[in-house]
DNA sequence: GTCTATATAAAGATAGAC
DNA sequence: GTCTATCTTTATATAGAC
């Protein structure tokens, strides 16, 4: 038997709902097809409710972001933590990868934001930052391979991260538009080969 | 002095100061959030000429979108058959894709493209058919060089031609939010670097 | 072919009941 | 905290004047 809910709790599984409804519907719609008015009833509430909740739209997206983007955040870090080893990382990436294609709203939301983003100066800076944590993550985990494995870095490190981030963008969107074109696991693969290269370049240069 | 327009060639000109005014202001705006009456003002009419050359909103831009694939596909397909090397066919697509004057607008529009296809079953197949022309040419140019410097191709050639457009997709993407964070010419940079890093893998393995 | 006027609908947002 | 009722604004789309 589950115990009786506070105000707080109970307000919390609202703000909840209306999260999981507002990714769906701003999937589906966009920023500015989505209305409040559906967002609110497939959530199972009103307006009256969405409203109480949240100032506006606008806020109930920007949480939308900050959860989205710090879950890529925790899910990379992760992976770099638990990893035994650089094969055990690149192993982690590739099961990520995996489950990850599937999700087409997912991929619909995010490239929501990001033009969102672009078009609002208030809000792009935070996105902004977000992806350079994204990046940041990639990086880390790029130079900890190349160090393992006892190469030296073939570009800025901070560059190593953006190309892979660049990579995994562009692959999830052209996989997106064309699945038959793009193996899920794709990005892994170029990823090892990348590696297997730097050290070739290493050893010959 | 010009001569006098017939009815025809008038309304040809109202249509087309009306697509290019929705190329403007979708960009900015997006699907949903571009109205009828400011893409009318801004080409210089009101509603009512809008709606006495398209039916709706919809039908101006599946208008653009067919404009743009067909042109664009049209250059693509110039640019291969023009392009004297391997060399000079990436730099040709390189330069149309990445370093456009119109860059920022062109993105959110190209991006825009993208999310309605992904939405609308009936569109997808046009903007597909454009994204594997593409793909199309960096893999011919790709092959072609890995093949000038001797060395084996490292994946399958349509692979190849995905990577690099992928790559270059997410690195526009990542420079229209962080413009700082990405030098102009890195792809070029990375494509130098792979080009190297493939023939290191020949020579060692 | 384009404009003005207008009908109709939908959305954002608030106030007050419970 | 959520719902119902309501105000206000904005958009789509049409009809008729010129």
């Amino acid at each position: 038997m589950p115990q009786r809910l506070t105000r707080e709790e109970s307000q919390a599984v609202t703000r909840g709902r209306l999260l999981e409804a507002g990714s769906e519907v701003f999937a589906e719609k966009g920023f500015y097809g989505a209305s409040v008015e559906e967002i609110a009833e497939r959530a199972g509430y009103t307006r009256g409710a969405f409203y109480s909740n949240f100032a506006d739209k606008a806020e109930l997206f920007l949480a939308l972001i900050d959860q989205r983007t710090e879950q890529s955040i925790e899910e990379i870090s992760a992976i770099l933590r638990d990893a035994s080893s650089p094969e055990a990382a690149l192993e982690g990436i590739r099961r990520r990868d995996f489950s990850r294609p599937l999700d087409r709203s997912w991929f619909l939301l995010t490239t929501e934001f990001r033009l969102y983003a672009l078009r609002n100066a208030k809000v792009r800076p935070k996105l902004v930052a977000r992806e350079r944590q994204v990046r940041q993550a990639f990086t880390r985990a790029a130079t900890a391979q190349l160090s393992a494995l006892g190469a030296p870095l073939p570009a800025p490190p901070e560059q190593l991260g953006l190309i892979v981030q660049a990579l995994d963008d562009g692959l999830w969107m052209h996989r997106q538009l064309d699945p038959g074109a793009v193996p899920a696991d794709l990005l892994v693969d170029v990823l090892e080969l990348l590696l297997r290269a730097a050290v070739a370049l290493a050893d010959g240069g």
